[in-house]
DNA sequence: TGTACATCAGTGAACGCGCGTTCACTGATGTAC
DNA sequence: TGTACATCAGTGAACGCGCGTTCACTGATGTAC
């Protein structure tokens, strides 16, 4: 039988030789992954078991063994996903913002925006920051504080800030953190069908923020005298 | 055979005839406690089964079926306890505070206190409010914002809030709601031999406490205008 | 008050199922010479 | 470059176990007459 092609047909793309690294981390991911679209099912993250992560990535159950030892440990490398997402709300919360008819409010909107863009992840650290696992919670709860450092260090320059010790700065903003973290999981439990609520949901963290603001202003005020 | 003693051995105390209604009842708390104590032993509400929490009952499963349709709905029980135990704090709260040292400090210690106190319900509140049961989250919000509603009609008289629209009131009120029910779990997670970091602790939110009713003073001076 | 029957909270046994974990394996990738 | 061996990510089968749920039952409480 005589055959006219080669026996490997053109290789136009340079195929990368994948190590056996390399795919053992496709994998890992590929699970960590799996986990997350179970979790965009409604499912909770405590509730996942290794046989189902497994399946959702289409594996045989024991091959979970070769990348984490328990649900628990995949679960720390969700935490390290939310912490790089958090650090992307601030890449774009550093944008300039256009106008200046209450930053506030537009603060709000591309936070909530930014909630629903990364829906899974946040209903993750919600449920988990004060869920079953207490490695999860700790590991969760200083992925939050590194973002409030982070913010208080964004924040420093600006002029409405100056005047505020550091520690009084961290405190606040661990407090309009806290505030915008409370306001996920509201936010993701609204039924879609309903815009006024929320309008009103949002109104009510707008003035929220602004009550800390101004409370911020009256404190620096009193740190100044 | 004489018999000198009656038959029903001298009946001290009266004893009620409990109906069988009135056991029934006994037997659901029973399983409701059950559960409460699974939560006390570390356990997440979520993670609970029927032959669990029959078993710690001291029940055969199946009879679970005859108080609640599943878990879920005993939940819907022990949210009914969550709101008895925040108009129970109220309550406490309403008590005039001795001196004026610091209202604020003074709040927010016995407020620490009560979490202790209640350390179970105040986990369980803290784990469902964003955990895996919708039902229960929005069962547990909507207790909160009770709470929320009766803590605005205590201030309202006040003379501190005098000049509040009654919807910015609402509005505090719910920031500094949201402040105390995010400071439940990590007082809760603090580890029992550093004394120092739960002092840190209270400082920051008293401090945060401060900035808010600070922010209110002069939102309130804005309305005014 | 006494009797006959209905109700129903809790029992005991059984079922099928998915779970976590173990074991020996396969075969492609990587390494040493 | 070629060969012989080691490594190890993923497989397939099996285990014992606790789960939710069902069924027919028991016997005390409640009701009708």
């Amino acid at each position: 039988m005589p055959n006219a092609r080669p026996d490997t047909p053109a290789p136009a793309t340079p195929e990368p030789p994948l190590s056996r690294q390399d795919r053992k981390d496709l994998t890992r991911q590929s699970l960590v992954q799996a986990a997350l679209r179970l979790i965009g099912e409604g499912r909770s993250f405590t509730s996942l078991g290794i046989r189902e992560i497994a399946r959702e990535a289409g594996m045989v159950p024991n091959a979970f063994y070769r990348h984490f030892r328990s649900p628990d440990e995949l679960g720390l490398s969700l935490v390290d996903e939310v912490g790089a997402t958090l650090r992307g709300l601030l890449r774009q919360a550093r944008q300039p913002s256009s106008a200046q008819t209450s930053v506030v409010r537009q603060s709000v909107q591309v936070y909530l925006q930014y909630v629903r863009d990364n829906r899974v992840l946040f209903r993750f650290i919600s449920s988990e920051r004060a869920g079953g696992s207490r490695v999860l919670r700790l590991a969760i709860r200083h992925e939050v504080q590194r973002f409030v450092d982070d913010t208080a260090r964004d924040l420093a320059p600006l002029e409405a800030y100056q005047g505020l010790s550091q520690a009084s700065l961290h405190m606040v903003c661990g407090l309009m953190v806290n505030t915008l973290l409370a306001a996920a999981p509201e936010v993701l439990d609204l039924p879609a069908d309903e815009p006024q609520s929320e309008q009103a949901m949002v109104q009510d963290f707008v003035q929220q923020l602004q009550i800390i603001l101004l409370g911020a202003a009256s404190w620096r005020e009193a740190e100044r005298r």
